[in-house]
DNA sequence: TTCCTTAATAAGAATTATTACTAATTATAG
DNA sequence: CTATAATTAGTAATAATTCTTATTAAGGAA
């Protein structure tokens, strides 16, 4: 399956996930989870309005930061913890972690290797219900290693 | 050692920490990081604000922001990743994890048993150096839970 | 001890990220 | 076709954090 049909794919989800919940289906939602949906930068709400302005020069921040929120809560994108002053969001709901460079904030996705698989703490269900769980790697990575060694 | 005693040798560390550094050692840098030490609330820099107050009426909101970000650059105390607002600061420099309430934005300290071990992702160094590891856990707290069911 | 350099602080203004509001307009979905 | 959810534009509010400038005080030197 080729990326622009497994982006298809996804909106096709996003459309039955907005029917389910009763929202409408508006170009503008299509376009803003495109966004995040297509990168794998885990834009930040800026990002994604400067991005969507290029297809749709009218969109307003206001609908950027309010539709980023209704996607959360259809758990069709999520905030990526982290340390930073802007949240960041990625569409990707496939159980991964990140690795966050310290030097120039960006976000790589991690994948388990298949005979891997994360580890719950033994006793984290003794502090309540447990919805989801995250890790995160914090490091330099690659390309600032490379560039502070010129 | 009793938690007064264990805070005393926190605050010697600091102590040291800051001579290491050129830093000068001042009593709102005492004050901030025993406010965060000795609490197990991960506070925001908010209540770090609040709590110096009452000893030290004339502290600013700015030095406790500018103090809580040097005790980070000493390795003092560290945030705690979130996808909150606040930034939740953390003296323990124990390994361990947090679960984070999302109803009411607790974080509570998780610590492994003695036979489990924190397992970084085998692919996580191709990314680059990393430096460290962060494990949340979300979901809503046992509080919450008991409130919810009144 | 006293002096001196300069790091650190206080106070409040400024900035940044995000959210909210208004009212008029648009356009989705039944 | 129609009811109304969603959007726009523009502004305002808010919340968290950082900057600016004058002042203070830590800690080394005399």
């Amino acid at each position: 399956m080729t990326s622009e049909q497994l982006l298809n794919k996804k909106v096709e989800e996003l459309k039955e996930a907005c029917k389910k919940h009763g929202m409408r289906v508006t170009p503008q939602r299509i376009e803003i989870f495109k966004e995040v949906a297509k990168s794998c930068k885990h834009p930040d709400a800026e990002a994604v309005y400067e991005a969507v302005k290029h297809k749709m020069p009218n969109v307003s921040v206001d609908t950027v930061y309010r539709t980023l929120a209704s996607l959360e809560e259809l758990n069709m994108i999520f905030r990526v913890d982290n340390q930073l002053p802007k949240a960041r969001f990625d569409a990707d709901l496939r159980p991964h972690s990140h690795f966050i460079c310290v030097q120039c904030n960006e976000v790589y996705d991690i994948f388990l290797e298949s005979d891997e698989k994360i580890q719950i703490p033994k006793n984290a269900s003794s502090f309540g219900e447990i919805k989801d769980i995250n890790i995160q790697i914090r490091g330099i990575c690659n390309k600032c290693l490379k560039n502070s060694t010129k």
